[in-house]
DNA sequence: TTTCACAGACCGTCCGGACTGTCAATGTCT
DNA sequence: AGACATTGACAGTCCGGACGGTCTGTGAAA
């Protein structure tokens, strides 16, 4: 049964449109995500997409701060159900580490990569990457209980060893070294949470 | 004066196109990377590209090759410059620091996010990234005189954690924890070096 | 009746690739 | 050594197709 009110059927049409073009970006990559291509998968005619989003641009530009959202619920929820203190490190890194591997963040990749030569996309994308990092950090830092500087460090140093393993397992399957290194950041982890002390 | 012999005029034009080709990689992606664009820029007809290249595909797959040999090319004669010996460890990290934030590793990063969704690509970049990985390893070995398997990890979780950091530095530019979490690498990897003994 | 979410035809532009033409370097034959 | 045929490096036009965006039509909700 379709929905009944106008609202309902504008916000379910728009989301539609959106996961769409989250699933375009995973399976043909950024260049190949064409307009076309995202309303003939959502089963939707041209004239709805662009009434929507005027434009491309905007519908990329709109598909960031879907990803984001996804994004951080996705890690909050996970985070909510774990018993907090220092013992949450590794279930948090685990979290992390899932979320920054599935498709989302994939999609979320490729729009990256784009911004870099796109100037409207990189106004829409380095502000959400801003508030995507600082509540991470927010997450982490209440879990935990810790503050320092020194923990933020490791913190920071565990996401971008994510994101180099994120850009290395594109194209290889058989990284043996991935959870060796996790670990090593894990450990730093701890031992700054444990250095620390109770907040 | 140009090039008299036809074998001269060939390898200049072919590499002539190979450099725009990175050039146009940096400055507009994948995405805005067109075969006009290139042969525009490199003052050179549409015969003549598709001369060299009989596609845009196989342009690509020539990039690849030519970016994975100035790569290694300039990592290598930088390390040949530096005393043997585990001292090298903070040089060599530099090095690879400053070869992977230069322009033709972007250009390289564009065509492996590219190769994720293109087969083709991915066929020609997957053995040259595994030929590289191989390669950078056995200069950091035979440089600092090491082989055991934790220095390997220590220099793999290197490699991921540049690799996060390239792909960070995108879109940031006051990223003003890079420093010290790479320092962290290589306390890590003086470490090990450290406690696996001379050769 | 009005509004609005959506449908779908249409247009100008650009892309990748095929094609034919041109001219200098090169091999060959005397 | 000189004449001549051949090769090959490039020039530039053309074409089918696809892309993003505009515009008008339609039917159900308000």
């Amino acid at each position: 049964m379709p929905p009944t009110t106008r609202q309902q059927q504008r916000d379910q049409t728009r989301k539609h449109l959106l996961d769409t073009t989250v699933d375009c970006l995973v399976e043909y990559g950024y260049a190949g995500t064409t307009t076309q291509r995202i309303q003939d998968r959502a089963g939707v005619s041209r004239g709805a997409l662009l009434h929507h989003f005027g434009s491309k641009e905007q519908l990329f530009v709109a598909a960031i701060g879907h990803i984001a959202e996804l994004h951080l619920e996705q890690i909050k929820a996970a985070a909510e159900q774990m018993a907090p203190g220092k013992q949450a490190v590794p279930g948090l890194v685990e979290v992390l580490r899932k979320a920054m591997s599935g498709p989302n963040f994939l999609a979320g990749l490729e729009l990256w990569m784009a911004a870099r030569t796109d100037p409207r996309l990189r106004a829409a994308l380095v502000p959400s990457e801003r508030r995507i990092g600082k509540e991470l950090w927010e997450v982490f830092s209440r879990s935990t209980g810790t503050a320092g500087t020194g923990v933020r460090s490791a913190f920071e140093a565990l996401l971008i060893t994510l994101r180099g393993l994120a850009l290395t397992g594109l194209l290889r399957e058989d990284d043996h070294w991935s959870d060796e290194i996790i670990q090593a950041r894990v450990r730093d982890l701890m031992a700054e949470v444990e250095a620390t002390g109770t907040k």
